[in-house]
DNA sequence: CTAAACTTTCAAAAATTTCTGAAACTTCAA
DNA sequence: TTGAAGTTTCAGAAATTTTTGAAAGTTTAG
């Protein structure tokens, strides 16, 4: 590793726990979006000067997060893992693999408690509150779900497009209310 | 606490760690949230059975999250804690706060990295796609930024339009095409 | 079938994070 | 100025998470 590349990847080993994974997995996906080239087990392990069983587990991780692929050399049998897509795919699936992880539960404990009947005063209060919180995951979900079926350029696009999406959303009231249809 | 009330408070606990605190932490916003009058440390402490001294670190944590306001009553001398704000208020606040401690840090790294020039053919892709990410890092952070100086009511409308925001999208550059300016 | 080449598992060690509680500190009424 | 009522700090204990490495497992060529 250059140290231009040895910089980002331990950085990566840093932010890892941010982005929801540890030290090492971190450390794995940033290499390996770096890498020209896909790299076994055994290179990651000597490269990143961790065990080799950690990365094992490392790939398994990253494998139930869908951020690496395996490929095969013909006439080698070892695996070769390579970022499963570009930097955009990449994003997409942390986005949602952590939306998942981190509102889905919640949303659903939220939903149970809100069924029921306030014993009092105080609950009523609790409840009408979770029930805000409910309606605010709920949408964000069908949003980000809605925002995933949308191509990269359009998303760009509408990145791009920033505030004035405000003034588009205007734009949209005053000509349905001359006559067009949804 | 009653049984709903509790079960919410120990499930934000448990979340706690996913949403960027820690679990007594997580116990504490998740009380505040669901209590209609404001609470004191020691009323915190005394009904999540943790101890003070963890109460007065959760306080200055939230407190650095901007999740909570401190309120006083005429005649006593005890602090009382409140959410700093509604369920809308206090999402925003946390995303944005996760989005700079989550990609801040990163920008500011590949910014550095991809000034440089590449020594070799491996560095240049290395820094090819250091530069892929940095573009769409920064693209998210405006988008975020630009998003949050939002009302949350054009929030809410725009998220409620989903992906119909593609066919808005695409009925803008009509629209401008028909001779409309910006 | 056997052995070589490779991968995975998992118990225990190491590292890290969280929590406690006693001591220090602050503020204010008297 | 004093002391009662309150808050904060922080060193060490407890809990949790991560990492290692040796043993077990798998696959395939011969």
């Amino acid at each position: 590793m250059t140290p231009k590349i040895e910089s980002f990847v331990m950085h990566c080993g840093e932010m890892g726990s941010r982005w929801g994974f540890n030290r090492t997995v971190g450390q794995m996906i940033g290499l390996l979006i770096v890498s020209d080239t896909p790299k076994t087990a055994n290179e990651l392990a000597d490269t990143l000067n961790i065990s080799r069983g950690n990365v094992s587990m490392g790939i398994k991780e990253l494998q139930s997060w869908q951020l690496i692929k395996t490929q095969h050399i013909p006439g080698d049998r070892k695996d070769y893992y390579a970022p499963a897509g570009d930097i955009w795919d990449l994003a997409i699936r942390v986005f949602e693999e952590r939306r998942k992880r981190e509102m889905d539960p919640t949303l659903s404990l939220l939903r149970s408690v809100i069924l029921e009947t306030p014993a009092n005063k105080q609950e009523e209060y609790a409840q009408e509150k979770m029930h805000e919180m409910h309606d605010l995951l709920e949408s964000i979900t069908v949003w980000a779900s809605e925002l995933q079926r949308m191509s990269p350029e359009k998303l760009l696009m509408l990145m791009k497009l920033g505030s004035g999406v405000g003034k588009v959303l205007d734009m949209k009231d005053k000509f349905l209310k001359s006559g067009s249809s949804d």
